[in-house]
DNA sequence: AACTATTTATAAGA
DNA sequence: TTCTTATAAATAGTT
């Protein structure tokens, strides 16, 4: 993008990866809120990274929780019906 | 952005809003994609609009539900206690 | 954390 | 509505 066209595929680099982890992040979560007010849409964002912890977006007036009900309204899939360990961040 | 800068708020005119809505959702979204992949992160998108149905995002190799347990793990918030109905399209 | 040279996203127009 | 393009915004590499 700057100083240099980069290929999309995963940087080697781990204090690369974490810079660059950081900014899109925040390029992200800005261009979302941007999207909430112009649009006056509802968004919703979770990521997680191996050595950050779990970052969040939320449009304003909604909760996560709220859209997690939409979710599970909308795509007809029963969130509710069965726990299971959660197995995303250990295999990091 | 282009072609004259915009102020952030919201867009009046409902189809140029619906327009806006298209091809922001489509930006955000390549940008969690190349996100998921230059930096090995997980990312979930779930977006809405008052005209528009649910939208979702969703980095390979993750589900959804995977992301709600991983919340849950990481903010201490308890989504499975109480169900209630959802109101978040019926005010649109 | 700041700075810029470039790339990318996109608002308006066709 | 899909394509174009002038311009704004994001960001990769650097300091």
């Amino acid at each position: 993008m700057a100083r240099g066209k980069i290929q999309i595929k995963k940087i080697e680099n781990s204090t690369n990866r974490q810079v660059t982890y950081s900014k899109r992040r925040n390029g992200l979560f800005k261009k979302a809120n941007e999207l909430t007010v112009l649009c006056d849409a509802k968004v919703s964002i979770i990521m997680v990274s191996c050595t950050e912890k779990l970052h969040e977006y939320i449009s304003p007036s909604v909760t996560t929780k709220q859209f997690f009900d939409q979710y599970q309204k909308a795509s007809g899939i029963d969130l509710w019906s069965s726990h299971y360990e959660v197995l995303l961040l250990p295999s990091c």
